[in-house]
RNA sequence: GCCGAUGUAGCUCAGUUGGUCAGAGCAGCUGAUUUGUAAUCAGCGGGUCGGGGGUUCGAAUCCCUCUAUCGGCUCCA
């Protein structure tokens, strides 16, 4: 018998003999490892663990460990749900069924049958009443012809476009119980792993996310091999809905909306107010250090000037309509971006090579007739502030410039705490070039000097996305995840050479001929709006302090002691720090109660004691009792860790 | 915009099959209490049951429509 070298991951060879397979290779480790193992990964590639191995080969078994084994189990429990709702709705029709990062979803087209969440539980208990029967995945290359033959005699014509644009002879089915599907694979050796299911939800979804094309149902779900790992999978989300902005928002009295202002068009309340103040206070100061000028647009501006920008063809139809005048045919438009307004400051007197880069920033609010099922509390919204700001330079100023931003916006993740970010880099996509503005020709160089600045600074957590540019520029942003796990766009730079020309920009050159100079477009936080949601997510509603919009509640014990607390307040007023009294006639239990749950982040108690000492007794939210404290000495705290925490 | 779900006092939620179903807790107001590290007690006020139309003797409850919100899709200058 012909025996193949298996090198397993700690290095160490074994002869077995030729096509064994991954499960019979774990079955000589351990009989637990061989009940564990969901799928194998062969010289690097996954694949099912039942395949026969026939060369030499690096050997991996995945298990529920394993990213990889997780999505193999995710991927084969989307068929589950597929044989289970094939047997619950006959004649239904398949679309695309992949794993994702939690879980799975099977785009289904439910024909004649209404279908809503309260037929999850029906679903799910079919699925582990299948699951149970230990249905094994058989893997079967199939030619084109007979792929074809089989989704047209069922009907499929999703799976038949699929199987359409697929090159014969790489073509494969897999029949697991009483359904079989299009799919290249890999799966479960069989069901027994899926344990505990549960359906999540239900939405539409447009075939191959075509909005021309039908909307199927698709449902998302996830399973696992514990019942427990399900229950605190659940529970974690029921966490994670605890953070949710739009929750802690109106808990923490940060934000509001109202119907009759208008949807996605937030109310910013004292707190919040207070909250993103300090937020651009603080980018302010940064900025200014970093050789920026503040000005000042208008909310709106005449219709030519966004012909002139190209956002009028490009976005005309769906903005909100043009503002009209008494004079005929004049008209206006709410700003949907600050950078028209600053090439025109820009182009307000003769510019030299000496006066660039110019950095011109604004808190700039922009309106956007966003689709009304796109709005979600203050991620995405019509009216909102960019921390905007455009730099005009010379060419060769391009990466320095850009450089420069990359860490005005790597200080402020750092000053916030935000670690996890990916930082994406948004091109053209090639295969639509009437989408975007402007020469291939600058498209290039603009997307060069973005690749290279990335590769020069060694950004880790860097993906390339082709599509995702702006219609005028490539850009770089900054992607944070919130509470839910759903990716926002924070920070963009965006390198432009379209508008200035558009704009006819120039300044004059050491040679004295006029020039053109690149604008870089750039927004640190992003919008202010979405920055403070995730902010808020973020951190839970616990803001650091020096953005806490209420920093210290001074709790009298009793009416008693309201001369001294008053005292006590305008000690911490005189050292720029937020307090306020609670001078309710209610017990201190209570005060402090509510004092926490409303994340005030320090509780000060003062009674007989600390009055006759001139102290504090100090309380911290999250922390409990701090002890007493000099008033002196509870200042020098605040402004010490408000102080570290800006300048880190 | 599309698919699905939801919308009851400021907030969180009860309201069985249409028939005292307009409720509770918190918040608010009034009074008592003068309080020491996560809820003092008592009383009171508060809702066109998202808006409009319809079915019915009768609608918070059933139907239509509009609107907002939630979960996705699509979009995102």
């Amino acid at each position: 018998m012909t025996k193949i070298n298996i090198t397993l991951p700690d290095n160490s060879v074994k002869q077995f003999p030729k096509g064994i397979t991954s499960l019979e290779i774990a079955g000589t480790i351990s009989e637990g490892l061989a009940r564990n193992v969901l799928a194998a990964k062969v010289n690097n590639e996954v694949q099912d663990a039942t395949l026969p191995i026939n060369t030499d080969a690096t050997l991996q078994l995945l298990t529920w460990n394993d990213e990889e084994g997780k999505a193999t189990m995710w991927h084969s429990s989307a068929h589950l749900m597929a044989e289970a709702i094939e047997l619950l709705y006959p004649g239904v029709k398949f679309g695309i069924g992949p794993d994702i990062e939690n879980g799975f979803y099977y785009d289904i087209d439910f024909m004649d049958y209404s279908i809503s969440s309260d037929d999850f539980e029906k679903i799910e208990q079919k699925m582990l009443e299948l699951a149970r029967e230990k249905q094994t995945f058989k893997r079967r290359e199939v030619s084109k012809a007979e792929a074809l033959e089989y989704f047209t005699r069922k009907n499929d014509e999703y799976k038949v476009e699929l199987i359409n644009e697929l090159e014969d002879g790489h073509i494969s089915f897999y029949e697991s119980g009483y359904f079989t599907d299009l799919c290249r694979g890999p799966h479960l050796p069989d069901t027994n792993p899926i344990k505990a299911v549960k359906l999540l939800n239900i939405a539409g979804a447009y075939w191959r996310g075509d909005i021309s094309r039908k909307q199927l149902t698709r449902i998302y779900g996830i399973t696992f091999p514990k019942q427990k790992e399900l229950n605190d999978y659940l529970e974690l989300l029921e966490e994670a809905k605890k953070r949710d902005h739009r929750k802690l928002g109106k808990e923490l009295e940060l934000f509001t909306f109202s119907q009759r202002v208008g949807q996605g068009l937030p109310l910013w309340l004292p707190k919040g107010a207070i909250l993103r103040d300090k937020l651009e206070q603080f980018l302010k100061r940064v900025q200014h250090k970093a050789g920026y000028e503040q000005v000042i647009s208008p909310h709106i501006g005449h219709v030519d000037l966004y012909k002139t920008s190209g956002h009028y063809d490009k976005y005309g139809e769906d903005s909100f309509k043009p503002i009209k005048t008494p004079v005929p045919d004049e008209e206006f438009f709410l700003k949907p971006m600050n950078c028209p307004h600053h090439c025109e400051i820009y182009r307000s007197k003769p510019r030299s090579y000496k006066d660039l880069p110019i950095r011109l920033a604004e808190f700039g609010t922009v309106y956007r007739y966003e689709q009304s099922g796109e709005l979600h509390g203050l991620t995405r919204v019509r009216g909102f502030t960019q921390d905007d700001a455009h730099i005009f330079c010379r060419p060769n100023q391009v990466k320095d410039e850009f450089k420069g931003v990359m860490d005005i916006v790597m200080r402020i993740f750092k000053a916030l705490d935000f670690e996890n970010f990916t930082v994406q880099i948004s091109l053209r996509d090639p295969e639509n070039p009437q989408k975007y503005l402007g020469t291939s020709e600058n498209w290039e160089k603009a997307e060069q000097a973005i690749i290279e600045v990335a590769e020069e600074r060694g950004l880790k957590n860097t993906v390339i996305k082709y599509g995702e540019a702006a219609f005028y520029g490539p850009k770089m942003d900054f992607m944070v995840k919130d509470a839910l796990g759903r990716s926002w766009q924070l920070g963009t730079i965006q390198v432009d050479y379209n508008l200035p020309e558009r704009f006819d920009l120039e300044y004059t050159g050491s040679d004295d001929e006029k020039h053109r100079p690149v604008m870089i477009h750039r927004a640190p936080f992003g919008s202010m709006e979405r920055f403070v949601a995730v902010l808020i997510e973020h951190c839970a509603g616990r803001f650091p302090l020096w953005l806490a919009p209420e920093q210290v509640i001074i709790l009298p014990i009793s009416e008693k002691y309201q001369e001294y607390a008053e005292k006590v307040l305008e000690f911490l007023n005189n050292s720029d720090i937020r307090a306020q009294i609670d001078d309710r006639n209610e017990k201190t239990g209570k005060k402090i109660r509510d004092a926490e749950l409303s994340k005030i982040s320090y509780m000060v108690i003062v009674g007989e004691k600390e009055e006759s000492s001139q102290t504090l007794s100090v309380r911290k939210h999250g922390f409990g009792d701090m002890g007493t404290f000099g008033i002196q000495d509870f200042i020098d705290l605040l402004t010490d860790e408000i102080d570290n925490a800006m300048n880190q």
